[in-house]
DNA sequence: CGGGGGCGATACCCGGCGGGTATCGGTCTA
DNA sequence: TAGACCGATACCCGCCGGGTATCGCCCCCG
């Protein structure tokens, strides 16, 4: 099975339309329904029920989307990590963009304080993106931020657990309350939640506006549009017109620097050991070594 | 990036030699070194050092490498898993050939006793072969023994744990003692330990004899050239010229049933639901629902 | 010191396959 | 019932992956 043909059958799948997955592939048609017939001739099952009007995956189908989607994300970290290893050395870290920044200047003042220091590039991310960064072998570590990201598949370092805050519009009555509950935010109905962005980058449904990155989300708030239940940490890049509140029953909120479970490079182990060094933490979650 | 040209470097990365690596393809030399060269502008990496009389692997090499295995075996699992989804329904549950018979009968009968049995196929491995298998998508599901196996990338449900009993050639002078600890089974220098396989099939060095599968095992041990430390259930399959004795110092064997965490098929959720209720155990390590 | 052998790269050719356009057959809709 | 929509088929072309022959280089050996 060749990398094109699961692209091919990746496209049929999701669009369930031979036309709009050929325009999306940047071909005609007729090749891609001829390539997809000559997949399911090799792999000796039905792909795609072909009903006229229509296209729908069985149980064949389900599986091959489910597995292509690994392959081709693998496929493309390999392309991505194996590129950026011919490189001249240096890590990429991504982190998300306003968030845990005294941490993060932390981390990277005691890294270059190390004997062996390669320049770390700096990757600011809108939320959620850091995990699929590093997936796709994009960079070399990320600061994700549990429980809103997940470490499955990755070897992780916890380094700092915060408690919540309430950002409110200032002036706004429960303002200026000492602390608040997570049952008081949820009953304001003009002053939604903000939805964030799910794994696959879409949106929940629901009454609050989308929300990508900080800054956009810190205006929301000053013009009244939302609330918003963040990490103690964004009391440092306040802005006027919002309030901050502790929330008391909120779940705390762990940040961890993640890594490639099956990276073996020098400089990546330099920082994760300088992260050991200075959050003390957990333990580490994984081993790096040696090599290129 | 084909998953052709990933096999071709993964073969001269392994062969470190084009000539050699062309006739495992099956294939010329000269298109060979165009592939390899190709990719290599593709990427825009320099991914082997020819120095006439031999080639070796750069930085970017050992990454493409061990990336590209595993991208193969993704591929490899993808094709397996989606053949397998168009067969007609049924499991294939790998197991230790000769271990855990009486859990596996206990398994499959209570599963055939569920309202919506599927047909199980038994498939018996070799020493290590469950994971290997269950990894490459040609099983559902795969009965692994901790700490020999590992269950890392994989869900898993503890299915029962004992403790270990030495096998000793019958006649032997301690076999004739009510327990033995490793200490004095690691001082006979006649009666070596054996070696079994590692992960990828490669044997560890040192003096005993290599064992593939436990008919094998109980011989060399009835002819007295080596002892062996195995969990308690092999007193089941015992054969004549073998003495058992209890080991106390050896750590537990646990069984567990192992499955592809992304796996969503319903027969298989019934089979793990089945071990769970007959087992106990401490709790799914994973949730399987729904699908194909 | 010169020739031969081993190895990867290059040159060149051919056939198949991946891509294109044109068109068909079937079905739902206006 | 005509037309639109959609996937399959027919057919053609150019490129690329595969082949053979040969080169260039280096090492080793006589």
């Amino acid at each position: 099975m060749e990398t094109r043909e699961l692209r091919y059958f990746v496209a049929v799948a999701e669009e369930l339309h031979f036309g709009r997955a050929a325009r999306r592939l940047g071909i005609a048609q007729p090749p891609l329904s001829r390539a997809i017939a000559q997949l399911e001739r090799r792999l000796g099952t039905v792909l795609l029920e072909r009903d006229s009007r229509g296209v729908a995956l069985t149980g064949s189908g389900h599986v091959l989307l489910r597995e292509g989607r690994t392959v081709l994300a693998a496929v493309a970290a390999a392309e991505a990590r194996t590129r950026r290893a011919g490189q001249p050395p240096g890590l990429v870290l991504a982190a998300k963009a306003g968030a845990s920044t005294e941490l993060l200047a932390a981390l990277l003042d005691a890294y270059a304080a190390r004997p062996d220091p390669v320049p770390v590039d700096l990757r600011l991310c809108r939320f959620g993106e850091q995990s699929r960064l590093l997936r796709e072998g994009a960079v070399d570590a990320a600061l994700l931020h549990l429980p809103f990201d997940t470490t499955e598949g990755l070897d992780s370092e916890e380094l700092h657990t915060e408690g919540r805050v309430a950002l409110l519009p200032a002036g706004h009555p429960l303002a200026a309350r000492p602390a608040l509950r997570l049952a008081e935010l949820a009953a304001l109905p003009h002053l939604p939640a903000p939805r964030f962005p799910r794994r696959d980058g879409s949106y929940p449904d629901g009454p609050g506006p989308e929300i990508r990155d900080t800054t956009q989300l810190s205006q929301l708030v000053a013009l009244g549009r939302m609330h918003a239940v963040l990490p103690e940490s964004a009391r440092s890049q306040l802005r006027p017109g919002v309030a901050v509140v502790p929330v008391l029953d909120a779940p705390p909120v762990t940040t961890v620097l993640a890594w490639d479970p099956a990276a073996r490079s020098r400089p990546l182990a330099g920082l994760v050991r300088t992260a050991v060094e200075v959050f003390g933490g957990g333990g580490p979650n994984g081993v790096v070594v040696d090599g290129s």
